[in-house]
DNA sequence: CATAGTTTGGACTTGGCGGTTCAGTCTTTT
DNA sequence: AAAAGACTGAACCGCCAAGTCCAAACTATG
């Protein structure tokens, strides 16, 4: 993708937003990309000029571009979760960013989790990408272990797995649902989690209890 | 489905058995109906005749068989998570479960994900077993509440939805990885969870930590 | 044993969708 | 302004998977 002019930057960009939000509509094999053409307002050729490997290539553009979407919504929280406000501030920045959203598909490893058997390659960004949304949790956690805000004992890459696979959940439920309440709770749930591991003195308790 | 006889009963559930297997080690859409015909020694002809809504009829099928499998892999724990000791059993069941398990699609909530927005019908069948499954962690804890197991203040419907999330966001991460840890780690935060909601007098710690 | 109904095999049809091609237009550069 | 190269549109191709058809082979009854 060397030798694109600011024109062929600006289409490409386009193309990447408006399929982003059509995939994330219908899924990855619900959505042609004949469709897509249409709600590009783009042609076939620009399609395959653009992404030379065809859906998958465009599809991993989709998920990195997704991916960073989600991301910028948890800023400024999941840069620093090292502290019991921090987490429910985290919490309260997923929950509004995924209730203004209308697609169905919220979770990008739930989009990709379809095609991952056929696309080793996709499947392994989308991993790397799903690591490091991990590690950024983990991080906080360890962060905590260290300023004695949890207990000894705490592992923080297993609570930090736990979370993780409590928000992925709440978005699967919540997308199979239509109704935001299951990430709220899976949430809350994930907090009360690790509000039981705070080291005695502190308590943690600070922040609500749903 | 009226007028089979023995022979044709049994035909039926080979392929259902046969196809429940290949289609949740490839997807839905990862395997085709030729692929069917040849892993489950049958013709078109046959697919057709036992299952005449085609492929979303037999993956109807084979939603509702599996389903039945899993939850009788949570025999007899599911049906009374009552006590904490239940609940720590019920975990190590469906850890246990998973554990042996080959296939890739582990959760059919994630299995027939891709096909939801193309097929109503089938979405809507597998919302309801998802739902009979989360009515039964929810009676459990309704019933932990009369018992005065769990504080006031705790909402069963919402702890239930909380696990339930767990669970399956400890499955899609488990597929994706490939590894049983994330399952495990989610259903010990999941229950670590609940032991924060414990009566005071009661702590719910008997059970294990991890 | 006859006959109606069920079960089976395998070739055939169809359509949708990913991908290709090419001619034509716009941009940039010198 | 002219040439080189990036960008665009639309018709086209070919594959492959879902679904159809029909004749043959069973199986249950009278």
């Amino acid at each position: 993708m060397t030798g694109l002019t600011a024109k062929g930057a600006a289409t490409r960009d386009r193309i990447v937003r408006a399929a982003t939000d059509l995939i994330l509509e219908r899924g990855v094999n619900g959505m042609t990309l004949d469709e897509i053409r249409v709600g590009t307002r783009t042609s076939k050729s620009q399609l395959f000029h653009y992404f030379p490997g065809g859906k998958s290539d465009l599809v991993a553009a989709i998920a990195g571009f997704q991916n960073s979407r989600v991301m910028a919504a948890q800023e400024p929280w999941i840069d620093g979760l090292d502290s019991w406000e921090s987490w429910q501030g985290w919490r309260d920045a997923v929950v509004a960013y995924y209730s203004n959203l209308t697609h169905k598909y919220c979770s990008v490893t739930a989009l990709v989790n379809d095609v991952a058997p056929t696309d080793p390659a996709l499947a392994a960004q989308v991993a790397a990408l799903a690591d490091r949304w991990l590690d950024q949790l983990a991080a906080g956690l360890r962060r905590m272990c260290d300023n004695g805000l949890l207990r000894d004992g705490a592992d923080p890459d297993r609570l930090a797995l736990a979370v993780f696979a409590s928000l992925q959940g709440g978005l699967l439920v919540m997308q199979a649902r239509d109704d935001i309440e299951p990430l709220a709770a899976a949430l809350d749930g994930a907090l009360t989690m690790l509000r039981a591991w705070a080291a005695e003195d502190d308590g943690g308790g600070a922040g609500r209890t749903r």
